[in-house]
DNA sequence: TGTAAGGCTTCCCATCATGGGAAGGTCAAG
DNA sequence: CTTGACCTTCCCATGATGGGAAGCCTTACA
């Protein structure tokens, strides 16, 4: 399988598949006479586990932990479930910082005219001028 | 005003002043003779509106544009409302996405042992092995 | 068999906002 | 006059991805 169908068969763009190669992700089972890199079912299924673990919001360090979980048989699922409860608390903890921004937006926003006058009490509080 | 004081009084740090000097943000009032930048009470101001806005998640360009409006007497509050509702729409965007994540990840969790065995049910949803 | 298209290779660059650090000039206090 | 704390510019790194160029390889078709 050349990279080109790897990518197809994965989802992951031929551009990532050298870049997680590049810092040690995954590597073709080989290359050809030509260079080319060559790719087996095996190294889909890596791909489509990175691919999986990046839209569930994992890091590349920490898809290459689990990577390295999944294929260590020995492996205890306590220590995938810690890091998996670690990306959940970081993800809500930016959930929260962003709904703080939300909020503060939509008070602002619905404070603001939005019409043709100038006076705006967006960017008095972003001056620090806020009436509030 | 020496850099630093002005990174004092804004909490931006100095090396991220210069850089906004760089992409044409905020300028120093001047220079002394040795070279120093100098800024005054209208820069720290600037400053400040720069830190509050990146701090409600605007870009630095969406914070260009917003500088701008505010500097721009003649300016209406359409503008910056649109401006606004354009990043809600943004950060909803972005928080949705995150809970998605959250949710799933919260319920492979619950179904994970999190003990010394190696059986482990959000290996198996990172492998496309689930069971559901 | 020749050629054209399209896929592959490597290499460099850009993003976005921020920080680190080196090399060297300046200023103020002791 | 020295020392330490500032300032200057310049280069590099982050994280994950895409863009694109230059050059080689393969495949399909005339």
């Amino acid at each position: 399988m050349n990279i080109g169908e790897a990518s197809g068969a994965s989802g992951v763009s031929a551009k990532m598949i050298r870049y997680y190669e590049q810092i040690g992700l995954i590597a073709p089972k080989g290359r050809t006479e030509s260079n080319y890199r060559v790719y087996g079912e095996e190294e889909v299924h890596v791909l489509r586990f990175i691919k999986r673990a990046r839209s569930l919001g994992f890091s590349l360090d920490e898809t290459e932990t689990l990577l390295k979980l999944w294929q260590d048989k020995s492996r205890t699922s306590s220590a995938v479930k810690e890091i998996a409860t670690t990306h959940i608390n970081d993800l809500e903890r930016r959930i929260a910082e962003m709904q703080g921004m939300v909020k503060t937006l939509k008070h602002l926003s619905h404070c603001c005219g939005g019409d043709h006058r100038p006076d705006c009490p967006i960017l008095d509080d972003l001056a620090g001028e806020s009436a509030a």
